[in-house]
DNA sequence: CAATTTATATAGCGATCATTACAAAAATAC
DNA sequence: GTATTTTTGTAATGATCGCTATATAAATTG
């Protein structure tokens, strides 16, 4: 049961699903974070011994790098919601709205692992977290400079602090209606900002 | 030079000022967080070993609790500012400006320290924290409940997950400027749901 | 076949974690 | 004075941290 995707390597095969393994991770960072998780459960959780893990991976940095990047492509969808051309105030509200709802739909996989990651003790895991997070402001700056220039930063960094809020709020265990409706409260900042300021 | 403050007690005096230990253990834990300090750090800062500081204080956990109980006292005039009869949106507003200010001021004492606590992987310290959060957020609610009974619920909930935000920002490095921005910003929302809405 | 390469499992590395025996020291109580 | 109580410093507890040295197993290469 040995798999082998791409290149036939020369030494022995990996014996697990390096994807799974991933996926293992991804579930045990997200639930504890990064510094409530230890290489040892890491392992465990991916059904592989420390040495293999280390070997495969490089490090528990790594590996929450690598798995932080899944993460951030396939979570919230962004780049859909802020296509060019979308009414910004509108996407914009649309987007911390979803973010509450997803940030609260499962205790496991509570709040935002990359807003979480940022505030975490360790200062490598921070750094590469910080960098996703900083990823995604620009991504809502680009969508606003067409129509907003003069206001994209201090929209993108509005953005960025209240879905860290949300996340905050979301681990602490709050409810999806109350999250909703303080992602909705958000909003109204938005669109006075964009719309009528 | 030591210091016997109300009864004298039987055995052998303490020979640390317990209040300028705690000074120094706020210090720290600001800095670095509670997950991010360790006890052997926190006693050398405190000018003690480790065994009079567990006779002093009970566990790391309990010290800290301590702590946030001085910070949450000597911390953002919330009391102050949120006086009976004071205008809603603006002095919510004000709250926001004025905490946008406090965390990014000294790189030393960045964020709030309840709020970050609120976040950590250690659930004892966390539990703590999030007492202290809730009280803060009960006092915006009492605070509104006279004007506007039907919005105090959001707003307040509103409140805390901005300024959640806001001390992740700080923690990150944003500038005092950009902090405020945001909080200005964020007052937007207030304004159009108290006095708009 | 032997040689090479890679992954595996066992076991343990030194460091740090929060916490605490232990005994000497310094105060009051009798 | 002696007894009692509390704090002190020294040193170490077991647990866990991230990580790895080592040897064996399983593959390709010649």
């Amino acid at each position: 049961m040995t798999v082998k995707e791409k290149s036939k390597s020369r030494g022995r095969p990996r014996a697990f699903d390096r994807e799974a393994a991933l996926d293992q991770a991804q579930a045990l960072f997200h639930a504890q974070g990064y510094d409530g998780v230890g290489v040892a459960a890491l392992a465990q959780a991916m059904g592989v011994n420390p040495p293999s893990l280390y070997a495969a991976f490089g490090s528990k940095a790594a590996l929450f790098d690598e798995v932080l990047g899944r993460y951030a492509r396939n979570g919230l969808p962004i780049d859909a919601l802020l296509a060019p051309g979308a009414p910004p105030a509108a996407s914009l509200g649309t987007l911390l709205r979803k973010a509450a709802h997803i940030y609260a739909a499962d205790p496991q996989t509570a709040g935002c692992m990359v807003l979480e990651g940022a505030r975490g003790a360790d200062a490598e895991a921070a750094c590469c977290a910080r960098n996703w997070k900083a990823a995604s402001a620009q991504r809502v700056r680009d969508f606003l400079i067409p129509t907003h220039a003069d206001k994209a930063a201090v929209v993108a960094d509005y953005m960025v602090t209240v879905m860290s809020g949300l996340s905050a709020d979301a681990r602490a265990g709050t409810p999806t209606d109350r999250l909703v409706a303080v992602a909705d409260m958000a909003g109204l900042a938005i669109a006075a900002m964009l719309d009528d300021g």
